[in-house]
DNA sequence: TTGTATGCGTTATCAT
DNA sequence: ATGATAACGCATACAA
């Protein structure tokens, strides 16, 4: 029978399976002369078997271009190796950098992220909730702590790691790394009263943190200074271009020689240009004070005092909490609170 | 028989089936008195299930919490639903708007994106598609048309369509859409000459299209006025901060009253801030001409000069062709060259 | 309109 | 060290 000393790669069945793109482990084990089963454990296992049929069974992978499918693999374990990540947006460098980092790391621990935006409502984030558990992820990332009651329910029955990120709370659904948005107003207004400002406007894009930023400088700074800040408030998200409107705005409104709090360092650097196009000397005429600390922040004109938060640590330990967390490892606590720290500059 | 006519959710198996999360189409149907073809018809094709049994169905679905699984959907049908996008960085502001605008698009049409960065290396992005591959998407986006060999075969042997972006090619691997980095760069030598300016600085990132324009732009504005253009180079990405840098590179390097060419917007805000800082008039002692027109280049002072892509529509075009590619329909053309737009403003 | 049988390509369990 | 067999949860073809 020549068929049987026939060299593999011109079998014509199997030639016909390469050729389709339908190649599986028992096409692989078929020219390794082994069995499906063994060419999974060459896989998943190399030491459980022998280095005889390890070589076989590589040299038929190449033969083959083979590529796992780990649509199977994931049904079979039931660990889909996936970890949906949900942001409020990804363009915002904010939420990038996080990003970035959570998924490096998470390759490194040959994880897949599926990421998704869920704007700044509940609702819309339910939707997406939903949907990312059909992909029976292994964990979950939520930005905020913040979720509809239903949302809730459906991580909890989905049984699985979920870490909520960018705030701090002593009730997460399950771990929960941040920091405290009011915390954070509060010391911006000390700083600001500190450095001896007794006006302040306030300019914040439309973000629940931001707000709650707001809302706690806004309250901290009227009771140590009698004065209530003006405020310039965005729905949409913050640009350089709303900053240099905010401060317009501000000036209509009456505001002057005071600090300016920006919910981001985007609408700051948008009042420093806007102040340098109007004559108005920084921080002699008016202060900046943003939120972010974005790696322009330092090269500005002048320089820009701001709250850092280390976001990319911060996607880091995410990454690493919810991996450990996935494997089942302990968690030496569950809700970890980076803090920030207010960087200062010449702007204020 | 009491257990006949008890209340569904009452029933012990289905309560513990529930409650351990193990909720399937059977659970379902069994609950809703069906078989689990018949959930399974009512999920994806409503009309053929009558609306008794539709509404028994999703009542059961709601007792039950039921999510669909995917996994185990995407085995059988050998359709994942999921489209894997290849960029080289997520922070990125030029990929990450394109993104925004894929994923929405994308998600319209009940696909999900897996995400992955590659960095600026075919070895990178080779190790990514080889990961990216094993999920089995319908789809992939790739971001530049200089791909390894190996990443080719893999793709074309996959089966999939694939579409790149950011460049144009005549011998995409399947669909490709962007504009020429070349023409871009003549058309800034060509722009630069016109309004007067004898001697160029290019200031540019580590990024192989960067290059393209770069030398390009070289090569032309050499040609046209016989100087050849200093250039400050860096292997890292681009930030305002290495923008000051590079003002400062290229005046030590002795360039003087003429232009001076980014890769980036991000590159040429660094460089208005630096000139500010020295005391420069841009245009008049320096101009300054960017790429990328991001949403603060109208608002710098002075407003920066640049060329336009529309990459918000390109990520939306991208989506649109890719699922009218995976859905069998037909495309108008391989090839789309959605070209570029100088912008000028006060800084050239 | 509904149900039965089968298969998707793996992993897990148990044998050998 | 290797293999046989049974899940995994769904979609598809076919039957009723």
């Amino acid at each position: 029978m020549s068929s049987v000393s026939a060299p593999k790669h011109n079998d014509p069945i199997i030639a016909a399976e390469i050729k389709s793109g339908a190649v599986t482990m028992e096409t692989v084990g078929r020219i390794a002369g082994v069995s499906q089963v063994t060419v999974s454990r060459a896989l998943n296992d190399p030491e459980k078997v022998s280095a005889k049929t390890l070589q076989r069974i590589q040299d038929a992978i190449e033969l083959t271009g083979y590529v796992p499918n780990m649509v199977a693999g994931a049904l079979a374990s039931r660990r889909s190796k996936l970890i949906a990540a949900l942001v409020p947006s990804i363009t915002n460098v904010i939420y990038a950098d996080m990003m970035q980092n959570f998924i490096n790391v998470i390759r490194e621990s040959d994880y897949h992220v599926l990421m998704a935006e869920t704007g700044f409502s509940q609702d819309e984030e339910q939707a997406v909730v939903s949907t990312m558990l059909s992909r029976r992820p292994d964990g979950i990332l939520l930005t905020g702590i913040h979720h509809s009651a239903s949302s809730k329910r459906m991580l909890l029955r989905a049984g699985i790691p979920v870490i909520e990120v960018w705030d701090i709370t002593e009730s997460p659904i399950d771990i929960c790394i941040g920091f405290s948005h009011i915390k954070t107003g509060e010391e911006m207004a000390h700083y600001a009263v500190r450095k001896g400002y007794d006006k302040a406007l306030i300019v914040s894009a439309g973000d629940e943190r931001a707000f709650r930023r707001k809302n706690a400088f806004s309250r901290q700074f009227t009771q140590s200074t009698g004065n209530t800040p003006i405020e310039v408030v965005y729905e949409a998200s913050a640009t350089i271009e709303r900053g240099r409107n905010a401060l317009t705005s501000g000036l209509e409104k009456g505001f002057r020689n005071g600090i300016v709090m920006c919910s981001s360092d985007l609408l700051a650097h948008g009042i420093l240009i806007e102040a340098q196009a109007r004559g108005l000397r920084v921080p002699e005429d008016i202060a900046v004070l943003g939120f972010g600390n974005q790696d322009f922040s330092a090269f500005t004109l002048p320089a820009l005092t701001s709250v850092q938060v280390d976001r990319s640590h911060l996607g880091q330990q995410a990454a690493e909490a919810l991996v450990t967390r996935i494997e089942n490892k302990p968690l030496p606590s569950n809700t970890i609170d980076i803090g920030f720290e207010i960087i200062e500059r010449a702007s204020t």
